[in-house]
DNA sequence: ATGAAAGCGCTAACAT
DNA sequence: ATGTTAGCGCTTTCAT
C-alpha cells in the first residue's frame, strides 16, 4: 500500500490538489460541500501529510531539536520531557539528540538537526570548546543554550542560578558549623560546575573560611561512573567534614562510598538538581534546585520568540532554593 | 545567509548539480579534478544536505522513531540512549517521542513519525488498547515493539523475559522463607506487569503457597507518583512479610514509605530493571534485570533487518537474572 | 566524465 | 470557488 498523497485524494474526487491542500490546511475558500467530501476522503484513505514535502516547499518544519550530553541522566531526561511537553502545546515536535558529552558527536547532531531543517535548537553543550556554538551562529539557525553557557562567548541561554546555588549549599553547611568541604564537581570546562564552586568559595570566604582549589575534585558528570575517583579521594583527603556534589546522582554514589568506607561517621552531603521533586528515595537528600518547571517553560517561550521574530534577548537565570528531603 | 544548496556549489564551479550530487554521494564517475573542486567548495561554503529534499526524492530518511511512554523514567531513558547509540553505528538518526502513557498522544506520535517519513518505529506501547498497533500495521511501516507486547495481537517485539523475572523474584523470597507478598504492579493492561505476577504466582504455587489476586496492587508506572496508594496499602494490608515492586524506582518509593511507617521492621523488597547496573545508590536493592545492553542491540538488529529486507521474524525475550546490590 | 531534465509531494501565487 | 502552474532541493535516468 503506497502512501496516500494529495494527488490520490484529488484524483478520487475529481478536484485538483490545490483544492485538497486548501481544505486540509483550513484555508477557508472552498465550498462546504467540497470541503466535507475532501475531509471524508482524507480520513477514509488514511492520509498523512508528507512533512518532507511540506518543509521543502514552505521552509518550516514545526520541529525543534533538543541536543543534550546525556539523555540517560535523569535530571536531563526530565528537562527534555518538560520541553517536549511544553513545545507540544504549541504544536511543535521535538527531535532529541544525545551527544555523550562529546564535541564531535555534538557537531554531527547539529548538522543532522540542520539537515532535517529544524526551526530551532535547544543545546546543552558539552563545552569542550566554543567551536560548535560558533558553528551555530554561522548557520544562523535560532538556538538557545540550556543549563550551560559560555563565559567567553555570548549566546542566548536559559540556565539555573548556579552561583547562588553554590552559595546556598555552602551556607547550609556553614550554619551547621562545617568548615572543611570537598567539592566533587564536573569537569572544569563545564560552567555550572565552576559557577557552583565560585558560589561555595565566596560564601565560605564571607565567613572567614578559605576553600582551597585543591578541594575541587573533578569528576565525570555522567551518572554512576565515578566510583574509583570518589573512593580514592575519600581515602586520601584529610580533615574533611562535609561534601558538596555536582549532582544528586553523584551524591548518591558518594553516599554509597561513605557508607562503605566510613560507616558510623555521619557526614553531610549537599548536592544539586533536587531530583526528589519527581523521584522518591528511601534516604535523605539535601539538594539545591529550581522551583517548578520554570527552566523548560522559559526556554520554550524564548525559543518561540526567536523562531517567530528572529529576536529575543534572553540570558536568564532561573532562581534556586535549597531543599531538605528527609525521605 | 541563505542555506547553501547543490545549485550554489554547481553555479560557483560552473558544473551541474548532477555532478555535484554524484561527488557528494560518492558515486565514482567524476574526474579527480572536479571531485576535489567540489569537495573543497562544499566544505568552504558549509554545505549541509537538505534531508527533506533527499527524503522526498529517494523515499529514505535514514531516521527511525523511538516512541516511549515516559522518557523521564531512567530505565526507559537508558534503553533509548542505548538504541540511539547503536543506531548511530549504522548511520541512522533517532527521533524520540514521548507519549505520557497516553493512547491519543501515542497515536499522534505515530502520525508525526510517519509524516516525517521515518524508515522504522520502535514502540513501547502504552497498551490501553491494540488500536495503535493495528494502525501501524495498516500503515505498513516497519515497527518493533520493545519491552511491552500484546497477547491478543501478534507483532514483532523484543522484550525481557518478565515471566521468568517474576519467578526469580518469587524464588528469592521463597528461599528466605517469606510467604506473604504484596505485588505493586503497573496497570493490568501492561503485559510486563501481569507476566511478572504470573511468574510470581506460579513459583509460589509450586512451593504450595497461594498468592491471591488481591495482592496485586495496581499502581502508576510513572516514577514517584504513587505515594498515596503505597501508604494506604501498607497501612491496611494485614500479614504481609515482603514486597515485590514493578520497577526499581517504585521500590525506592516503597522503601521510603516503609521507613516512614514501619521503621524498625526490616522488610525485603524485590523489584525489576536492575538500574544499579548504571546508577549507584547508598542502599540495598534486590532487582531482576537483563545482562548487558542486549535489549537495545537485539532490537536494532531486528529493525535494520526489517528496514532492509522488509522481513524478520522476531518475537524475542531477553534473559534476566536476579541481582543483589548491596550499596 | 558531465549535462539535461524529470519528478518526489506539497504550497502559494495567479488565473479563471 | 476552483483550476493551473511554478518551484522548493535533491536523485536518477538518459543523452552526449
Amino acid at each position: 500500500m503506497r502512501k496516500v498523497t494529495l494527488k490520490d485524494i484529488a484524483n478520487k474526487l475529481g478536484v485538483t490538489i490545490g483544492t485538497v491542500s486548501h481544505v486540509l490546511n483550513g484555508i477557508d475558500d472552498i465550498s462546504e460541500e467540497t470541503k466535507n467530501k475532501v475531509l471524508k476522503a482524507a480520513r477514509e484513505m488514511g492520509y498523512i501529510s508528507n512533512s518532507a514535502a511540506v518543509s521543502l516547499r514552505s521552509g518550516k518544519t514545526h520541529t525543534v531539536a533538543v541536543i543534550v550530553p546525556d539523555i540517560s541522566n535523569p535530571y536531563i531526561a526530565h528537562q527534555v520531557k518538560s520541553i517536549e511537553m511544553e513545545m507540544r502545546k504549541f504544536n511543535y515536535s521535538v527531535f532529541i539528540l544525545n551527544t555523550n558529552e562529546d564535541e564531535e558527536t555534538e557537531y554531527e547532531a547539529i548538522v543532522s538537526a540542520c539537515s532535517k531543517q529544524v526551526d530551532g535548537i535547544f543545546l546543552c553543550p558539552c563545552q569542550k570548546s566554543t567551536k560548535n556554538v560558533e558553528f551555530l551562529d554561522k548557520l544562523q539557525i535560532p538556538y538557545i543554550l540550556i543549563c550551560r553557557y559560555f563565559n567567553s562567548y555570548e549566546t542566548d541561554y536559559i540556565g539555573v542560578d548556579d552561583y547562588k546555588g553554590g552559595r546556598l549549599a555552602g551556607e547550609y553547611l556553614i550554619n551547621k558549623g562545617y568548615k572543611n568541604i570537598i567539592y566533587f564537581g564536573a569537569y572544569k570546562y563545564i560552567c555550572s560546575s565552576v559557577d557552583r564552586f565560585r558560589g561555595i568559595k565566596d560564601i565560605f570566604k564571607e565567613n572567614e573560611i578559605d576553600i582551597p582549589d585543591s578541594r575541587f575534585i573533578e569528576i565525570n558528570p555522567t551518572c554512576g561512573d565515578n566510583g574509583d575517583i570518589i573512593e580514592e579521594t575519600l581515602r586520601k583527603t584529610k580533615d574533611f567534614d562535609s561534601i558538596i556534589a555536582f549532582s544528586d546522582f553523584v551524591a548518591f554514589e558518594i553516599r554509597g562510598k561513605l557508607k562503605e568506607l566510613c560507616s558510623g561517621v555521619k557526614l553531610p552531603v549537599v548536592s544539586f538538581d533536587a531530583v526528589n521533586t519527581y523521584f522518591k528515595f528511601p534516604f535523605e537528600n539535601i539538594s539545591v534546585g529550581v522551583v517548578d518547571n520554570e527552566l523548560s517553560s522559559q526556554a520554550v517561550k524564548a525559543m518561540l520568540e526567536k523562531i517567530d521574530s528572529g529576536k529575543c534577548d534572553c540570558k536568564k537565570l532561573i532562581d534556586v532554593k535549597l531543599y531538605e528531603f528527609n525521605c
